[in-house]
Parts: C-alpha cells; sequence; structure tokens
DNA sequence: ACCAGTAGTTATATATCATAACCGTATCCC
DNA sequence: GGGATACGGTTATGATATATAACTACTGGT
C-alpha cells in the first residue's frame, strides 16, 4: 500500500483467527465493490437499500433499516443522499401518516439496473476466487456467523 | 435492532450476494469482538497492532501499517493512544533516525495477555458456530479473497 | 381524551478510512 | 561532498460509518 516495507513481519495469532480473516477479507472486497460501481457511484449499503426498496416498493424506512441492520438515524442521510440524486422517493403513507412509503424512481430504477451489471462482474471475480463450491461453502458459512 | 418491523421483507439477490454476506458477518463479529474485550477495552485494529508489535520488537510504523493494511496517517493517532494508555512505546531508531522502533511496554504485555485469553473466548464461539471443520474452510475461502 | 408506543428527524460524538502537504533524515550517484 | 530523490513519520482535512439521546408528529387502545 506504501514503502517497500518488505520485511515479512510475524503475525503470531493472528491469521489464526476468524475476525482478523474476515476483517481483510472485508477490506478487500469494499474496495474492489466500490471500483466496481464507480460509474454508478454507489457504496454497499446504498446498493443494499436501492435493491431493499425495489424488492418492496412502499417499505417504511424502519423497515429497511431492520432488514439490513442499520440505525433509523444513520438512515435519514443516506436516503437524503438518494433522493438528492433522484434515485429514490418519500411518499406519505396513507394508512399512517408518520410513515413514509419508499419508491425507486425510474431514473433510480435504470441506475440500480445498471448497477447490477457492474456488481454482477465483480460478484464473478469473487467467484472466480472461490471456485462455485467454494463460493456456496463460504456463503453458507458466513450465514452461520450472521444469525444472531 | 429496533421496532418490531417484523414484516420480512425481501431482500432480492442480495442474500446471495458474497459482499453482502462479508459485510453482515463482519458487523456481527466486530460487535461480539468488542463486547468480549471490553474488560481490556481493546478494538479489533487495536488488538492486531498489539500483537504485531509484540511479536516483532522494534518494529517501524510503516512495517506495522504495510503487515495490517492501515495508511500510515491513520497510525499516528492509533498508536499515540496505545501509548497514552501505557501499552506501547515509540523508542528512537538507531541505524535509521527517522523511524521510531515500537515495543510494548510490562503493562502492554500483560493487557495483551489478558485480551488473548477474552479472545480465545470470543474465537471459541465462533468455531462453535462454524464447526472446526467449517472454521478451516471458512480461514481458507477468506484467505483467498485477501491476496490482493 | 388521555397516554404509551411508534416513525421519523435532529443533534451530537466517536471511529474509520482516504489524500495531500510537510519536515527531517537517509540514500543514491555523479 | 553535494544535490536530487526517496523514505518515515506527522499534520491537517474531509468523507463515511456508527452509536445514543432527545424531540416531533402521529397512532391506537382504553
Amino acid at each position: 500500500m506504501q514503502g517497500s516495507n518488505r520485511r515479512k513481519l510475524r503475525l503470531g495469532p493472528l491469521p489464526e483467527y476468524v475476525g482478523y480473516a474476515l476483517r481483510r477479507a472485508q477490506m478487500s472486497t469494499v474496495t474492489q465493490f466500490v471500483g466496481a460501481l464507480k460509474d454508478v457511484d454507489l457504496r454497499p449499503t446504498q446498493f443494499a437499500v436501492l435493491t431493499v426498496i425495489r424488492e418492496n416498493p412502499g417499505v417504511r424506512q424502519s423497515e429497511v433499516c431492520a432488514a439490513l441492520g442499520i440505525k433509523k438515524a444513520n438512515f435519514v442521510p443516506l436516503l437524503n443522499e438518494l433522493q438528492r440524486r433522484g434515485l429514490a422517493v418519500r411518499r406519505a403513507g396513507v394508512a399512517d401518516r408518520r410513515s413514509s412509503a419508499l419508491h425507486l424512481t425510474a431514473q433510480g430504477e435504470a441506475v440500480l439496473q445498471r448497477a447490477r451489471t457492474l456488481h454482477d462482474v465483480y460478484e464473478a471475480g469473487l467467484a472466480g476466487r472461490l471456485g462455485m463450491r467454494g463460493r456456496s461453502q463460504l456463503l453458507s458459512l458466513l450465514g452461520r456467523l450472521i444469525e444472531s
């Protein structure tokens, strides 16, 4: 990343730690993700939010938050940005006037469509490293860590 | 996390994405890590830095940065904090007066020792979810994602 | 009509991650 | 040996992520 400090350091037990390996893997994949989707300029969380809204037109903010593990307070600026960019909108709730119903705009649909194409390339790159079998094993193993 | 928005949302293709699964798994494990080590009050990065210094007494900052994927600029406040807490020290470099040689203090050694005990419990919890075989598979698969 | 709870917002603090510019020192090389 | 160049570390700064508490507006039950 910088400097040619290529004297190999001893990492001790770190490489044997699941948490450490997860951290490093995630740092690496996020970087790749951002690079792969830079044409549509979407970060992983934004991509996930758009996807959930698209799959569930009219959802409430708190539902998206619960589904993705985002705090409702942090969701506000996140959605503001998507709205500012014309990708998603808050519509007034019909039954419950406290809540807003989230929808993608036509442009949001288009951008998400394009993002998916780019994401597919990125995902294929990961699958290439893992192999088909490895990929499904990984998904299964990570799933065991997620369930709280 | 909040609200009883337990209407199951459709997540679309998200659960099939390696990147998304990694993200969720890491969110979950970091939370567990912080909880497990709250008695010694170490975050994952601090724990990793102390470990590397301990394994390589006298390392330079940039070496630790390269080994752990930390930007040198961000390493400064990180180490400042460890030094402020009396866990690590910068000693003047002997051969090269630009660099500082990093060492753990006696207290740093003690805290790291204690941290490792706590970390072992946390790691065992993860291993319990994965199984011994699953754990080593996971480490292997994550390793394939890390090599850039 | 009251009141407890919910949806969303605001304000705020901390941690994380990235870039660029800078200082002092070391190295290279003529 | 002296000047260009590179390196180690620091500072400053900005963007992003994450967490908590308090507030407004509204809901639903009794």
